[in-house]
DNA sequence: GACCTCTCGTTAACTTGTTAATAATATTTT
DNA sequence: AAAATATTATTAACAAGTTAACGAGAGGTC
């Protein structure tokens, strides 16, 4: 592929924010997925269940917001999860419109069973990036996420 | 939401990089995504565009390359655009399997129209952010997204 | 040329992303 | 208390993410 001169005050559209997140979250993701789907979970189905299992029990709104999923697709999730015995909820008792959500034993289990591994991949990660960049990179990711700009 | 211990030797999940990169995208795409959905573009069709525009002619496997995109979606957001009038193809002659993509007149008048604006976004961005923390983390991402680990 | 293999792009099926609308319950206002 | 407003979660509709399969060409190998 041939690349032709940008327009001044232009950046290359490769250099976009955007695109380099994509690329660095999918650089990093690959490494698990492997091993997700191995136990029929996909990336989000898993994260929420590393959320619940790690704040148990946990309403809906605040686990949509810790695991950087939208509500809809949370609800899709917990559905599934429900269905297939992973995950319980409980309904509020002074507070109707909400719930709490727990995992089951079924998915301690599978959590035990998985942690030595995960935690090897995000070991390997971490050596191989370097420990320095890695802190680095998660603070700057953070500050970016916190920024505030007004929209004017 | 109260915060528990977390196990030994975990991370807590929220700090897990998948998360972190996921937070800090949607903080910069917000930005842009009321100007793009006010021309009618998704935030990926408005991506194919910018790519198309930069270095047509274009195949569509290098196409998704350069915008981080799968070819399915690929394949998909071009039919979209090419039923609006947006970008055209054309086989090619040696190798039919092949089709090169362009831009139409009405999407170079859209770029056009919508330059001025993105730039002023762009720079507010980098402004707020502090443009070296802003290259630092460009280079850091790019850095992460080429590691090659082999997956033992 | 017949066969095998590889590549380009599309289709299919299912899950998630995104936005808006909706239902049900809580809270605030008057 | 009645009415207006806000919050929690779900549903709906369409676009994109993900994986696998598929069709149609192109490139070797015999």
């Amino acid at each position: 592929m041939e690349h032709r001169p940008i327009p001044d005050g232009y950046r290359s559209v490769k250099d976009a924010l955007p695109i380099a997140l994509t690329r660095a979250r999918e650089a990093v993701i690959s490494h698990w997925r492997p091993v997700i789907s191995a136990r029929g979970f996909t990336e989000q189905q898993w994260r929420v269940l590393r959320v619940i299992n790690e704040y148990e029990p946990i309403d809906i709104s605040t686990l949509a917001s810790f695991s950087a999923l939208h509500m809809p697709s949370v609800t899709r999730i917990l559905q599934s999860l429900e269905k297939r015995g992973y995950v319980s909820r409980e309904r509020d008792l002074t507070d109707s419109r909400r719930s709490w959500i727990r995992v089951t034993q079924k998915t301690r289990k599978v959590m035990y069973d998985e942690g030595e591994k995960s935690r090897r991949i995000n070991e390997r990660i971490i050596a191989e990036f370097g420990e320095s960049k890695f802190e680095e990179l998660s603070r700057l990711l953070n500050e970016l996420a916190d920024l505030r700009i007004d929209r004017n």
